[in-house]
DNA sequence: TCCCAGATGATTTTT
DNA sequence: TCATCTGGGA
């Protein structure tokens, strides 16, 4: 993936000429529906196009960026497309190349609005004080940092934490307010010490030569305002401009698009304001709801033709959005005919839950209840907070259903990798003092606080870089014993490492490997005992593998600085399980939707937090995770669940008052706890709210009081009461007390509640060795583990 | 300098 | 509940 080749992106190597591409028929229009044709051929002048969720927005979007070309409008390296995530962009180049054939070289400038920007940064770095090889920090990097100036300056970081400082600077940038810039109501902030550490900040990243997340859009957006020039330049260029998920864009992505479409206007936005989920983060849903008043006279599209969900998933996400205030309104509608209602289950506990859901996609997968079977790749949960997943996986290990988790740590976020790549950084550039911090003393070479003091010392007075100034701490002796050894050693390396990088004699790949080598990072983790380690040394051999993919290490730095993920598909079918801010852009034919009870979902944090705004984004957010599922959606709620180790009991969720009655379906889970009563008394009581004719006020929880007031909502709150003590969970599976563990012996089948089915490798004082069946490796304490036998004899 | 025990505090996370 | 951080003791 070589898109920062090089600077062919404003030459004209161009196979076709304008006036044979005006010739050429373009045969895809003819697979457009009306609204989607519409928004490909109003190619001159501002266009906003609303699409709605599965309405086919990226096959218009390459439609016209394909029209554009063979209308002669532009040359593929004159438009500039920008997206959110690298996966769009990476669709979108896929299928723009496929419409077009192979006639047409990439198109330099579709991107993310930050690979696009980090481009054009490096070309005009010193009209900001950088030089044009600046490193770009992730949030890591960027929060080490800040807890260095709130050290420096004597603040309490237990009162006022780098990460909230961090989450500050972000909100600021993401306003494209410079230091300068940030107005005066925000002086309070961070203890009225705000602007003042951020100002510290941005000047600490210029003596590093580096930037943040945030600064490629801002300092961009700086250079477009303080040099017209520059801006005249780029405006001449870009003669048509794109913009995916336009309800995602913050302040500083808006004025970054306005400053360049300014003078020709020829912009086309595309998104949905239904479907902004990331006001948390700085979205302005404000920038597409006023896209008319930024543009006058703007060709206004609506997408509205669904081809992904059936009629009743429609509806059902149709009644949920319209509560909200302030939409643009669009009304999704599709030409298939019927297909299942939106399935509705209450459940006594979230455990029940998890295990219902299970149960429902095994049998799904066989294709039983009057269904087509469902692959599991076809079948996903989508949860609104992270911590909710943990009682599917274990719920999964335990009955051995195969499941991804999508969205969870991520490679290149891992500690390992990050130790690994900071080496890398610092082979490239033995100046990166982040990297050489974060790796001094790992793997442990004696070098603690007080030697590092030194080091910090040494360079400052010297205005040197840590390195060298190591090499003079060194030199004078200031240093001495173990640690001076070994600093000597760690020098001299990186010295070696980036004068082998700059002779580029050995290819980057054998040289990652005798640098990892070298470094004793390797054998730091060889030696290590933990179960993780393993899993960490292949992690390093998959780096190692990684960079197979690139000429160099500076290119390879450079991907992974923008590119975050790392898709290792693995083999065979499997559930997947995200947040529903991860499944935004994806689709499924059966969809779960756990947790619909209020506080969990909507968030009682967000709620608190912003208010009405923070609950109508929940709503949009309940949109999305409906509007995923094909075929199959099922929403549930649980009366109990646990919370940080506390018994909670909740409400189901007001989203499930404002679904449709006639588009759900309750169902009743059979035969649990012998007869159902629990979950049949859920259902029981949720299903006359749905069938009441709902137009609930939010505001009014008197009228659901009445309906939760029935026999048998109370006896599932009484029973709440006892639950903790007794009841199932402990009981079913049965923990192992002290005397039970001493029995273990090698080759014993156990069974552990998050990992499954394994067997006893060895023994070690209370701790015994498992090897898991699914989960690998691992040392545990015996109470937590139960003979196969007994757990296996427990019925689910 | 390192290691372990207790305190702490905890959404969502495109780059 | 449980992962992460920190401060005190070895």
């Amino acid at each position: 993936m070589s898109e920062f080749s090089d600077e062919d992106a404003f030459e004209a190597a161009v196979p076709l000429s304008r006036q044979a591409a005006a010739m050429r028929p373009s045969p895809w229009l003819d697979d457009l529906n009306p609204a989607q044709r519409q928004a490909v051929e109003a190619l001159d002048g501002p266009v906003l196009m609303l699409a709605g969720a599965g309405t086919g927005k990226t096959k218009a979007l390459t439609a016209r960026i394909a029209h554009l070309m063979t209308t002669g409008r532009a040359r593929p390296n004159e438009i500039l497309a920008v997206t959110f995530t690298n996966k769009a962009a990476r669709e979108m180049k896929d299928r723009v190349g496929r419409l077009l054939g192979q006639t047409v070289e990439g198109m330099p400038w579709l991107g993310t609005f930050h690979a696009i920007c980090v481009k054009l940064l490096r070309r005009h770095a010193e009209l900001v004080g950088l030089k044009s090889n600046f490193t770009i920090l992730d949030t890591d990097d960027q929060q080490r940092l800040l807890k260095q100036l709130i050290v420096a300056e004597n603040i309490d970081e237990k009162r006022w934490p780098p990460r909230m400082l961090a989450g500050l600077i972000d909100h600021w940038k993401n306003r494209a307010w410079t230091p300068q810039k940030v107005p005066a109501s925000e002086a309070s902030a961070f203890n009225h010490r705000g602007t003042e550490l951020y100002d510290y900040y941005q000047r600490r990243l210029k003596e590093l030569n580096a930037v943040d997340f945030g600064d490629l859009l801002l300092h961009m957006v700086t250079i477009f305002q303080d040099h017209p020039d520059v801006l005249e330049q780029y405006q001449r260029w870009f003669r048509y401009i794109l913009v995916d998920e336009y309800q995602d864009t913050n302040v500083a992505q808006y004025l970054w698009l306005r400053l360049l479409a300014q003078s020709h206007k020829n912009i086309c936005c595309v998104g949905d304001d239904d479907q902004s989920i990331y006001g948390w983060r700085g979205a302005e849903v404000g920038n597409i709801l006023r896209f008319e008043k930024d543009f006058p006279g703007a060709t206004v599209v609506r997408l509205e033709q669904n081809y992904r969900s059936t009629p009743h998933i429609l509806a059902a996400a149709s009644g949920v959005i319209d509560a909200n205030q302030g939409r643009l309104g669009k009304t999704l509608w599709t030409a298939e005919e019927q297909g299942e209602k939106v399935r509705l289950i209450g459940h006594w506990d979230g455990d029940e839950e998890a295990r219902w859901v299970g149960e429902e996609i095994e049998s799904m997968a066989k294709g039983t209840r009057g269904m087509r079977s469902f692959s599991l790749d076809d079948m996903a949960i989508l949860v609104r907070a992270s911590h909710q997943m943990r009682a599917f996986e274990d719920r999964f290990l335990t009955i051995g259903l195969p499941y991804r988790v999508i969205g969870g740590p991520r490679f290149y976020e891992r500690m390992e990798i990050r130790d690994a790549m900071a080496y890398f950084r610092l082979a490239v550039s033995p100046d990166d003092d982040l990297a050489f911090e974060r790796i001094v003393n790992t793997p442990k070479r004696g070098l603690g606080d007080k030697a590092q003091q030194k080091i910090q010392i040494a360079a400052r007075e010297n205005g040197a870089s840590l390195v060298d100034g190591a090499r003079i701490l060194l030199q004078d002796k200031g240093l001495g014993g173990k640690g001076a050894a070994e600093l000597r050693v760690l020098v001299d390396g990186i010295a070696r490492w980036h004068d082998a990088v700059r002779a580029g004699e050995r290819s980057h790949i054998e040289l990652a490997e005798v640098i990892l080598d070298e470094s004793g990072y390797t054998t730091f983790w060889q030696n290590e005992k933990s179960p993780e380690a393993p899993g960490r040394l292949e992690n390093l051999k998959e780096l190692v593998k990684a960079l197979e993919g690139f000429e160099n290490l500076q290119g390879f730095l450079e991907h992974v600085a923008l590119i975050m993920d790392n898709e290792s598909e693995s083999e065979g079918a499997k559930v997947s399980i995200m947040t529903l801010h991860g499944a935004k852009g994806l689709e499924f034919p059966a969809v779960f939707l756990p947790g619909w009870e209020d506080g969990l979902f909507p968030s009682q944090r967000s709620m608190d937090e912003s208010g009405l705004k923070g609950l109508e984004e929940e709503r949009r957010l309940a949109y999305v995770g409906i509007t995923r599922a094909e075929e199959v959606c099922t929403i549930s709620f649980a009366a109990n669940r646990r919370v940080y180790g506390q018994w909670q009991s909740a409400l189901p969720s007001r989203f499930i008052d404002e679904l449709p009655a006639d588009h759900v379906e309750v169902l009743t889970p059979p035969g649990l706890y012998g007869g159902g009563y629990g979950a049949a008394g859920m259902a029981a009581s949720a299903s006359p709210q749905i069938m009441a004719e709902s137009q609930s006020d939010l505001h009014d929880r008197a009228s659901r009081a009445d309906v939760y007031n029935s026999p048998g909502w109370r006896r599932l709150q009484e029973r709440s009461q006892q639950r903790p003590m007794s009841q199932p969970r402990e009981s079913r599976n049965m923990v192992v007390d002290a005397e039970a563990v001493s029995s273990f012996t090698e080759g014993d089948r156990v069974f552990h509640q998050k990992f499954g089915y394994g067997t006893v490798t060895g023994l070690e004082g209370d701790k015994v060795d498992v090897s898991f069946d699914k989960a690998g490796s691992k040392k545990l304490v015996g109470r937590f583990l139960v003979e196969a036998a007994q757990a296996g004899d427990v019925p689910f």
